[in-house]
RNA sequence: GCGGGGGUGGCUGAGCCUGGCCAAAAGCGGCGGACUUAAGAUCCGCUCCUGUAGAGGUUCGAGGGUUCGAAUCCCUUCCCCCGCACCA
């Protein structure tokens, strides 16, 4: 059979434009088209959309490139998703409150909201000329009233909820911002302010605090079901959280009565050869009242950021619950008032940092649990450890502890917390109760009254919101300065009374925004609940590790206490999160004061929105980090350009064909190289489908650019069959679409599509992945086989290659050989008369199969296999300038075909 | 110290969960070729070693093990990054 087909049809050379296209005026056109057909608004009469979301910025003044990335990743995703079928819901808002809107205030002599409003025109704007496709019809604003209000209303239903404390605290003070930070706020172990890098300070203040610590256990435990969410992001949650099941337990102290003491290892308790407190204890504090050296320690020597501990001998003894022994006490400043009860029980044995005391002290050493013997029986009470040098730290065996020697560590742990008579299981957390009281002027004004006679009393709900006054230009708190404002009656006794000037940590704002979309106008509740039962919880979220604890933690507990309180449905807020990679230069985060920054708004100017956003999605993964390359937006932006010529030319070579002449669509000569393309055109779309569902867009990308390549290779080596060739630009064009709009609204309406490609349908494919998968490995094998012979051999000039595909009976033989678990496979192939009847083939074949029994894969079915290698002999031709004859078995010599296996054709080169 | 993630060819970096089609994707860099007056762009190849017919050899931080078979699974060890931390 002749396969050769000499081309017939004429190449196509024609001068391809190098410049581009006019990337401005296409995407401008397309954004005010989208616009006048509102084509990204949701109704509120859809049921359950899918919901992406993107982190709301900060408005800072102006977008850079983190955000340009996290809202492509949510704006392609997006817009797949609607392509696939769902509605979307994919909204947009400003996290409008915050203290540089009061500094950048202070320094051009205008008020915090006309310079945030300011910035949020500007970004607005330039999200729109990046083509993100947002239902600004639910754009909320966290500064209006209409907005903030619901945080009162919350903060109104959190006291009820017994959520609201009020108290004197130690809090974080920033000495430069003047206000108080949240301990998430304190950065590093220097304690700088996370806004401004001053050395954060303490003080006693009232304060406000949420009781995020009433749902520790909650949110701990939950995190095993966030599967949707990155591992760093759950284990930086349960850190942060640090819940630990101990005991605690009292020891006497001598002339100061009981102290508790929180353990984790009361196993060790007869360990236990000294006591030791916080310099700031409150015993601590009496001590040093009455004795110099402890006076001197507290206030002089302590040091508690140090590595070393120190510490200072009392005098006192304590006696220990467990042994009736009196151990000494003293106060250590590697003992933290914040963490357990500010006291502890020292066993040097089995805790290192206490050994390391207890050395220094030159206190008693006492080793109370044994490592386990491997072959322990349960009972018998192993030798002591040398602990001299160093504590063991493991669990293991008690010993030297009356009746409880013998028991396993944990063991000795309840039955010790269940005999000792003020011992008690308890669960110790990290996690410190929310404090939201900001003394700043940008922030939600907290609801209540300051009244003498009934203390401090919450703002009535019908007199919500309470609304800020005019910013006023002062070194403290405006809301102190803002007398008017802060004079006012009790809404219980109506006598006078001042206002609450402590503002909301912003926080409180974006812990439940993503709420506040799904009815952003509603002004008799935050939200809708049965909209918001139907609608949440996000499906994708989409932002900077940095939020990783602080913005995540609170947003579930909020989501939480709403569930309990309110009904909501949903005890969760966020489904699948992405935590997404920084954009970089030169393997440096861009930031402002590096001055590495590269201006989204130049890069758009230049190259255009669609080539920002196809580089940035090509680069990497979306949760990695990548860097920023000038070569590699003009390389993208040139593939673009490429892309539109590739589609123009097309129209003006057929504008005049008629696809309704099925004549030209069953044209006699679509020979193989039609059929190769065909198939790439399946393939990348079974590709790049399953590839935008995981949101490897760099995967996707890559097929739907490779398609494009393989259709320029395709019209330039051969008269592209028509309608294969549009729809090969027609499936590129949509694959691109999610990730560059503007430009595939252009190319679409090129085509003469109907309508919008945004609300195109996705392609379909008629591959499955792995069929994809071994048809390009094979052609890849196959051409990589004539590659090596052409050279092993050094064959100059080839006349002719023949491809011989394996026999039928060979793939039976295959087939079987992988289904059968018989012994011997050869007498099980030998029962089948076809393959039988081929002789010492047969037998030689088998032994090959058996041989390889357990290595054995399958392939591509001979059909296939010739359909596919004959397909892709172009491919061949092309590269060794020589015909290419792909037959089957049957039509080919007998001792080429004997080389040939399933997956792996035999090939003749002819000199 | 605890927890998490990593160490792959000149570089960046996929593969590892679900062992075999893996001398190992892709990109960059380098080399050769086509096109061009030239450059650029674009396109076609090559880029661990050996080899005159698709082969063989040695590789995936290091060492051991499991397996017919290991970059992939297990153990030990070294190094890097991130988070938490005198946390009782």
């Amino acid at each position: 059979m002749e396969s050769y087909t000499t081309p017939t049809r004429p190449r196509v050379y024609k001068q391809m434009s190098q410049e581009g296209y006019d990337h401005t005026a296409v995407e401008k056109r397309w954004q005010e088209a989208w616009d006048d057909a509102s084509v990204y608004r949701t109704p509120d009469e859809v049921d359950d959309p899918t919901y992406v979301l993107g982190m709301y910025p900060y408005p800072s003044g102006k977008l850079h490139m983190g955000h340009v990335r996290n809202y492509t990743i949510t704006d392609a995703y997006a817009r797949y998703r609607r392509m696939c079928g769902d509605d979307v819901l994919h909204p947009m808002g400003w996290d409008a409150f915050g203290l540089p809107a009061e500094n950048a205030a202070k320094e051009r002599d205008t008020n915090p909201r006309d310079w945030t409003f300011d910035c949020i025109d500007t970004m607005r704007g330039q999200m729109k000329s990046m083509g993100f496709g947002y239902d600004w019809d639910r754009e909320i604003t966290t500064c209006t009233p209409e907005y903030y209000r619901w945080n009162q209303w919350l903060f109104r239903r959190f006291h009820e909820a017994g959520l609201i404390e009020r108290r004197d605290a130690e809090v974080n003070w920033c000495p430069s911002c003047e206000t108080v930070l949240a301990d998430e706020q304190v950065e590093g172990d220097d304690e700088l302010c996370w806004r401004c890098d001053t050395p954060v300070e303490t003080r006693d203040l009232d304060q406000w605090f949420l009781s995020i610590t009433e749902y520790a256990d909650e949110l701990i435990d939950a995190i095993d079901g966030l599967e949707g969410w990155p591992d760093s992001v759950r284990q930086m949650q349960r850190n942060w959280i640090g819940r630990q099941h101990g005991s605690e337990v009292e020891f006497a102290v001598e002339g100061h009565g009981s102290v508790t003491a929180f353990t984790t290892r009361i196993d060790t308790i007869h360990g236990a050869t000294f006591f030791a407190l916080a310099p700031d204890h409150p015993i601590s504090e009496e001590l040093a009242a009455e004795n110099e050296d402890v006076r001197r320690f507290v206030e002089e020597e302590a040091d508690p950021e140090g590595d070393e501990p120190n510490g200072v001998a009392t005098g006192l003894t304590a006696t220990n619950p467990a042994t009736g022994e009196e151990i000494p006490v003293f106060v250590a400043d590697f003992v933290l008032s914040d963490v357990g009860t500010g006291a502890l029980m020292a066993v040097p044995g089995h805790d290192e940092r206490d050994h390391a005391f207890a050395e220094k002290m030159g206190v008693e050493i006492k080793p109370v649990i044994a490592p386990e013997p491997d072959d322990w029986d349960g009972e018998t009470v192993p030798d002591a450890p040398d602990v001299s040098e160093a504590a063991f730290t493991d669990d293991g065996v008690v010993i030297d502890s009356g009746e409880y020697s013998g028991l396993a560590s944990e063991t000795a742990r309840e039955r010790l917390t269940e005999d000792i008579e003020s011992a008690e299981a308890t669960t110790q957390y990290r996690l410190r109760d929310w404090g939201i009281s900001r003394q700043r002027y940008w922030g939600t004004p907290i609801p209540v009254v300051h009244c003498d006679d009934c203390g401090s009393v919450l703002v009535p709900e019908a007199d919500l919101p309470v609304e800020l006054p005019e910013f006023i230009n002062t070194t403290g708190n405006p809301l102190d300065a803002a007398e008017e404002w802060k004079q006012t009656t009790c809404p219980e006794c109506g006598g006078p009374a001042t206002r609450e000037t402590d503002t909301m940590d912003t926080f409180v704002d974006s812990s439940w925004y993503f709420l506040r979309y799904v009815s952003p106008g509603l002004d008799d509740a935050p939200f809708d609940l049965d909209r918001a039962n139907d609608w949440m919880p996000v499906d994708q979220y989409v932002g900077g590790i940095e939020h990783a604890v602080m913005h995540l933690l609170y947003s579930r507990f909020v989501t939480k206490v709403l569930a309990d309180e309110e009904g909501l449905e949903h005890r969760e807020p966020f489904t699948n999160l992405l935590a997404q990679g920084m954009v970089q230069l030169e393997g440096e985060k861009m930031s402002k004061s590096v001055g590495n920054t590269v201006s989204p708004q130049r890069i758009v100017e230049e190259y255009g929105a669609d080539t920002a956003r196809l580089f940035m999605m090509q680069a990497a993964q979306p949760e990695r980090d990548f860097d920023w390359s000038e070569e590699g937006v003009r390389s993208t932006h040139r593939f673009l350009a490429r892309l539109t010529d590739l589609v123009e030319e097309h129209k003006r070579q057929f504008m005049f064909w008629d696809k309704d002449d099925t004549d030209d669509r069953d044209a006699p000569d679509r020979d193989e190289i039609d059929d190769y393309v065909a198939d790439e055109i399946d393939a990348a779309v079974a590709i790049a489908g399953g590839e935008y569902d995981d949101l490897t867009f760099n995967v996707a990308l890559r097929e739907a650019q490779d398609l494009v390549g393989t259709l320029r290779s395709y019209r330039g080596h051969a008269e592209p069959h028509p309608e294969t060739y549009e729809r090969g630009l027609d499936v590129a064009v949509r694959l691109l679409a999610p990730v560059v709009p503007h430009l595939a609204e252009e190319l679409w309406a090129t085509l003469d599509r109907d309508g919008f490609v945004v609300e195109a349908d996705w392609p379909t494919a008629t591959v499955d992945r792995e069929t994809v998968e071994r048809r390009r490995r094979l052609v890849e094998n196959t051409r990589e086989d004539v590659r090596d012979i052409v050279e092993v051999a050094g064959i100059e000039d080839p006349e002719r290659i023949d491809v011989v595909v394996a026999p039928d009976w060979k793939f039976d033989a295959l087939e079987i050989a992988i289904d059968s678990d018989a012994d011997n496979l050869i007498s099980e192939l030998m029962g089948e008369s076809h393959i039988r009847e081929r002789g010492d083939d047969a037998a030689s074949y088998g032994q090959d199969l058996q041989a390889n029994r357990e290595a054995l894969q399958e392939t591509l079915s001979g059909d296939e296999e010739y359909d596919a290698l004959r397909a892709a002999s172009w491919l061949i031709e092309r590269e060794f300038d020589a015909p290419v004859r792909v037959e089957r078995a049957a039509d080919a010599d007998d001792s080429v075909v004997r080389k040939a296996e399933p997956g792996r054709p035999a090939i003749d080169i002819v000199e």
